[in-house]
DNA sequence: ATTGGTCATATGCCGGTTGTACATGACCGG
DNA sequence: CCGGTCATGTACAACCGGCATATGACCAAT
């Protein structure tokens, strides 16, 4: 990684996304900068963004905190992922090139062969899948919109996962059928099977409120 | 304001909006420092939120370029803009407190009377449209996606008018529309105002392509 | 028990330092 | 004399560490 601040962003996101750093936990950017073996301005340009991201609070000389993860919250941005996803997967559908498709096969086939129940392997998997579909959208101002919202997703749904194995399961198929339909150019599949995802996801949601 | 960071992204947002900084111009942190009259800490995070939303360019060891107006670029603004806006009127109309109807009335009718040409104070009026309505669809992700582009769609805007009362006249009246089927609650009337106002935007845009 | 003051600790902010990319010009070879 | 290459200077963002300031906790005095 070129700069800093970007691996800053990235090792950050990761300690929140799995729960390194639980949710509502007070850190502070000294902690962070031993932490991660950085120094003060990655860490601080990390921190602004993942703040107007959500995923973490910054009070003024009290510290910063990360996030609780809220099912309003959650419900919220699903509520605009729905529309978001739709859109992208459409668009990657018709547009993206013959290498993409060729690469999001391939995913699709790890996706469809993965077994095990390890989730920080699994969210790399999905994070790839969002990846190439918002790539393949060619438009890089969905990615720059649907990046957050994708990151607080997979927190929310990794903090209340309770049973790995069969979400897993579950999340790999439904993300699998999106990228087969994308592979296919079959657009209303591919809005389809978005659809569905995200359903999955709201009923997710539901769950893990009945469950608290 | 209460902190520089926010003060100098305002200042920056203006100058790029109203062409003090034209497109494609290479400025550097010591020249926005001096200008703004801020310190550098605010100027450089001010600088890395417009990089993100893409208003500049930032080259490590070169310099701060304010972004092209590009049609390609502004058409996958607007391809994004109209997914996102219809979703944010239709919620708006449909979740608007009483408070916030009053207020979007009212905003209506100020722009139903606007009669003048000056793009600044009426970037102002489009501004607090935008905000009101995001703010009346109660959920701060969405207004959180929409806002760089709103940035981006008013700036190419401005940069490109030819005529400037006319085009004026009529994004008012498009917009007071929507204002006004929010006002009332009627989803249907909303969305398709939305969607008259984005097919007036990709049509101007298209309109630039001509005339350049 | 409450209030006043002090102290530890946090981010906001600043200015200096470092490393890097580019331009310029000198130098060398043909 | 000309073309290409390399050293050098310059301008910039990246980064760092320290100072200024605000806040909440804690403790003592009433």
């Amino acid at each position: 990684m070129a700069n800093k601040a970007d691996q800053a962003y990235d090792v950050l996101e990761r300690m929140i996304t799995f729960q390194e750093l639980p949710p509502g936990s007070l850190v502070s950017e000294a902690r962070l900068m031993e932490r991660t073996g950085l120094g003060r301005t990655p860490v601080r340009e990390a921190l602004q963004r993942l703040a107007r991201e959500r995923m973490v609070e910054i009070h003024p000389s009290q510290g910063v905190f990360v996030a609780a993860t809220s099912i309003e919250a959650q419900l919220k941005v699903l509520e605009l992922r729905r529309s978001l996803e739709e859109l992208a997967v459409r668009l990657a559908a018709h547009r993206a090139t013959t290498a993409q498709r060729e690469r999001i096969l391939e995913l699709a086939e790890v996706l469809a062969a993965f077994d095990g129940d390890d989730p920080q392997e699994f969210g790399d998997l999905l994070k790839q899948t969002h990846t190439l579909i918002v790539d393949a959208a060619h438009n890089e101002f969905i990615s720059l919109s649907m990046a957050p919202l994708q990151g607080l997703s997979r927190r929310f749904w990794f903090a209340h996962l309770r049973d790995p194995k069969t979400e897993l399961h579950e999340a790999a198929d439904l993300h699998g059928q999106i990228l087969r339909a994308i592979c296919h150019g079959d657009e209303t599949k591919a809005t389809d099977a978005s659809l569905q995802l995200n359903d999955y996801l709201t009923d997710f949601t539901y769950r893990t409120l009945r469950h608290q």
